[in-house]
DNA sequence: AAAGGAATGTAGCGATTGCTACAATAGAGA
DNA sequence: TCTCTATTGTAGCAATCGCTACATTCCTTT
C-alpha cells in the first residue's frame, strides 16, 4: 500500500467528514491502515494533508472534466444559469462543503491550502471558458465575470441568501459590454 | 465577570487566532478565566460558540456602522470599487478570515453558524443599500448584485485569484437594467 | 449575625491528539 | 540459503480536549 492508494480512501474520507476534524487514526481507519503507516508514507500530518488537498484539487478537475456540457449555451445568462443548476446538484454538495473549508484553510494561510484552491478555481475558470455561448465576443473576460458572480451567488446560498443573489442577478445586465 | 464581560475578550481572540482551534482553555485565559467558569456560564462549549458567534455578528454590524461613508458615490462602478477598497483595509483582514471559517461552518451545518453569517449578510447588504448612488433607480437591486460581485471578489482574491475578479468586473456593465 | 445561593479554585477523569521507540515480518538480491 | 532493506504491528508517551466532583469563598437576604 503506498501513497498513490492510500490518497483516494482518505480523499473520500476528507470529501464526508470534512479537513478541520481530520486526524491521523480516523483517516488511517478509512484507508484501511494505521496512523503508524500514515506518519511511516507521508513523513508527518502536515505535509500528509498538503499531499491530500493536491490529490483532492486533482479529483475536483477530473469530475469537471466529465461534467462538460455536449450543447453549447447561447446567452451569459443561460450559460450562468446551467452551471449553477450543476453545482445545486446534490452530488456536488460533499465538494461545495469542503470548498469552504479549503477557502478558509487558505484565509488563515494553512500549507497547502491557498495552492489547491489556486489549482480549482483556475481549472473551474478554464471549464467555464469552454461553456461559454459560441458567439461570445469575449469568453475569456464573460466566464471571469460569470466566476465571479457565481463564487458569490454560492457564497450566499450556503448561508442562507440565495434569494438575495438571484434578485441581485435578476437587476442585472450579463451581456457583453 | 458575567457572560457580557467575557464575550469581547473572547471574541478578540477568535477573531486573531480562528474559532476552528478555539478550545475552552485557551479562550478562558483570553478573557481571564478558567475553563470551568467558561462552562459554569455558558454550559458547554458548543452554546458558548453559538453565543460567541451572536456576539461577533454584533461587532460586525457595529464595525458596519462606523464606516458609513459621509459621501455617495455617482456610480455603482464606484460605489463597488469603494467599498472593495475598504474590504482591503488591512485591518479588515482579522474579520476576512474568521468570515470564511464561519462560512464553512454554516456549509457543514454547525449550529450557530449560519444564523451568524444570515445576520452579517443582512446587515452588509442595508448597509450596501445606503451606500447606493442617490440616483440609482434600484438600490435594492443593485446592492444585491453589488454584493454578490463583492463576495465572489472577496473569494478570489483570499484563493489568489484577485486578477480574474478584476478582469471579470472590468469586462462587465454594472450600471442599472 | 446567620443562612443560603451564587461564583470560583483545585484537581482530575477518560478520551483523543500527533508522533515515536522497538520489534517483528516480508520479500528481493547475493 | 542468507542477508538486507522495506514495510508493518504493538505499545505507549506527553499534550490537549471537554467536562465534572468537590470544596471553598463571596455576597445578598433575612
Amino acid at each position: 500500500m503506498s501513497r498513490e492508494t492510500l490518497l483516494p480512501l482518505m480523499a473520500a474520507h476528507v470529501l464526508e467528514h470534512g479537513l478541520g476534524g481530520a486526524s491521523l487514526r480516523p483517516l488511517a481507519k478509512a484507508a484501511g491502515t494505521s496512523d503508524r503507516m500514515l506518519v511511516y508514507h507521508f513523513g508527518n500530518k502536515k505535509t500528509l494533508i498538503v499531499e491530500l488537498l493536491d490529490h483532492i484539487a486533482g479529483i475536483y478537475s477530473a469530475a469537471l472534466d466529465m461534467a462538460l456540457g455536449d450543447t453549447r449555451p447561447s446567452s451569459r445568462r443561460e450559460c450562468f444559469d446551467r452551471v449553477m443548476e450543476q453545482a445545486a446538484d446534490p452530488a456536488m454538495r460533499p465538494f461545495m462543503v469542503l470548498w469552504w473549508e479549503i477557502v478558509a484553510g487558505a484565509a488563515r494561510d494553512l500549507p497547502g491550502y491557498e495552492v489547491a484552491a489556486q489549482e480549482m478555481i483556475a481549472r473551474q475558470l478554464d471549464w467555464l471558458i469552454r461553456q461559454m455561448p459560441a458567439d461570445d465576443p469575449d469568453p475569456e473576460g464573460g466566464a471571469r465575470l460569470l466566476l465571479t458572480l457565481m463564487e458569490g451567488s454560492l457564497m450566499l446560498g450556503t448561508v442562507g441568501h440565495a434569494k438575495t443573489a438571484r434578485d441581485g442577478l435578476l437587476a442585472s445586465d450579463l451581456s457583453p459590454s
